[in-house]
DNA sequence: CATCTATGTTGACACATGTCGAACCAGTGC
DNA sequence: GCACTGGTTCGACATGTGTCAACATAGATG
């Protein structure tokens, strides 16, 4: 597989992957069980260091950094690694380690989704 | 702590510029300014209760909804009174007090500019 | 194999947060 | 005035979180 993704603009299919999550919040009110499942997904961006690092990530160069790129956001490096762990324990990072170097990605179906919950109705 | 003059209420300056917040999180890595103005929005979502609050005051008939129709989310009141406070604060809600309920109600802008946070590139 | 560089993990710490019961405040009605 | 109801604030506690230094690991390179 040459690696000739520029800019991949029509993704395949994601569909039931994260999609299925919720409606809009204005919709009709949350359930405990979907609050619960939406909530971490929030709590991620809610820390102004994982902000930036997934914001660093998600306007890279193909939603595609390495962690050489973005780790200077003003903390130690054991710091950013751990933030990068909770960015991608709530689903919206992945990493691959390609080499010496470890790249992060963003996961495109997550954000749309995230995106659909704050519809104003 | 015997001071008589005490309007919890009704203050006057919740919620003030939230909307020119800032650039879709895809579009340019986010400065330390702008995280730091911008994670407080997502940190209050990122709890379950505060969330299914949320949900039950932006889907209520206009956008708005007395403590009573919506404090049925398996905590205490005084614990329902804390999460409402901090949506207050985070600039994601307006309290009003009207005889003798209290009335929250979504801030509208700040739900757009959240949503614009989101939008894919 | 030895060593260097790039990341992740561990342990420890201070601090923030969610939760509750009790006390308090604001209106309504007796 | 008094009691009652809706809602907030206070005080206290257990748990969670962000941070760093120290250590561990994976590849590259000599």
């Amino acid at each position: 597989m040459s690696n000739a993704k520029v800019l991949p603009l029509l993704d395949p299919e994601p569909a039931e992957a994260v999609a299925p999550c919720c409606p809009p919040l204005t919709e009709r009110p949350f359930s405990a069980e979907e609050a619960e499942r939406t909530a971490p997904m929030f709590k991620a961006l809610g820390d102004p260091v994982r902000l930036r690092l997934f914001s660093a990530v998600a306007s890279h160069e193909g939603g595609e950094a390495c962690v050489c790129d973005i780790s200077d956001v003003g903390v130690s490096q054991p710091t950013v690694s751990h933030h990068l762990k909770k960015l991608r324990e709530a689903g919206l990072l992945t990493s691959e380690r390609r080499g010496t170097w470890v790249y992060y990605r963003v996961e495109p179906s997550v954000l749309a989704a995230m995106g659909q919950l704050l519809t104003a109705r």
